[in-house]
DNA sequence: AGGTAGTTTAAAGTGATTCTAAACAACTTG
DNA sequence: CAAGTTGTTTAGAATCACTTTAAACTACCT
């Protein structure tokens, strides 16, 4: 007997652990989105391109509860924010340090091999500031091939 | 005869021609808003900031008009966007290159002095691509004092 | 002075996200 | 395992930053 897709994320118990140990129930929302971006690979996605996932899997999992786990799993570091954009946000299912390319022409995001940037200098922090982060964004433009 | 602030501005006329030389007509509002935040000083205002200093100094101008100039001033090159934030955009008197400390506790934005940081190393654009501009935000976190 | 093209505006529209508060489901405890 | 408690989910309303619309206005040319 074939399991679907929905019923081999049901069983998934490795998924549900880690969930627990990052203090979320593993609830069946919570795993379907869980099995989508936590699997390894490295990807970025809008609460807009995971619901039509979600959906494409027949998951049924309401707006509200994609914007909620979004920044649930953000906030426990299960995903990373990538912040290029006023108009959506965009979550990186790669939470090693590393940098971004941004193709402003298409909207589209890819990251950066690691050891290709190198930060040879970095300013101190102000007074009474620790760095928590340092983000650097390469903004493409398509060359016009005409 | 003392001049009010807003006579002052209209009375500009190194501004009038350097709004005209971008190309846009030195309308009231634009001088208005072009008095406050083109004078050579360096800071980060949003939409809603320099609505505020625009009441503040009893001059009047839409918010359609703030939204339209900023934007029109950055098409032209004389304030430049900076993406720190998913909730509103936020612009930068500055337009010499430079990167910026961003100060999440507080939501507050300085500048890095653009010597205090140094990119060794760069990855080539994707094929296709041109690198239009490269931005290092660093993140920071406020001490707790306790 | 008169015309025209560029500007401004209030008000409506948009789109992503958050809030609300009511139904529900996961875990705990007896 | 029944019952309760607490954490989750949800539809729908609300919010917020911003853009659009279309009509009134104004800078500038002739």
């Amino acid at each position: 007997m074939v399991m679907t897709r929905k019923q081999q994320i049901e069983a998934d118990s490795a998924l549900a652990e880690r969930l627990r140990i990052a203090g979320l129930r593993p609830t069946r929302q919570r795993l379907a989105i869980a099995a989508l971006l936590l699997d390894g690979r490295h990807r970025h996605v809008s609460a807009d391109s995971l619901s039509a996932e979600i959906l494409a899997i027949g998951a049924d999992v309401s707006d509200a509860t994609i914007y909620n786990t979004l920044n649930q799993f953000t906030d426990v570091g299960l995903l990373r924010r990538v912040t290029v954009h006023k108009d959506h946000n965009v979550f990186d299912t790669n939470i090693d340090h590393h940098h971004h390319f941004y193709d402003a022409t298409n909207d589209q995001l890819f990251d950066v091999p690691s050891d290709h940037v190198v930060l040879a200098q970095l300013p101190n922090a102000p007074a009474g500031h620790d760095i928590a982060s340092v983000d650097v964004v390469i903004t493409l433009k398509s060359h016009d091939t005409e």
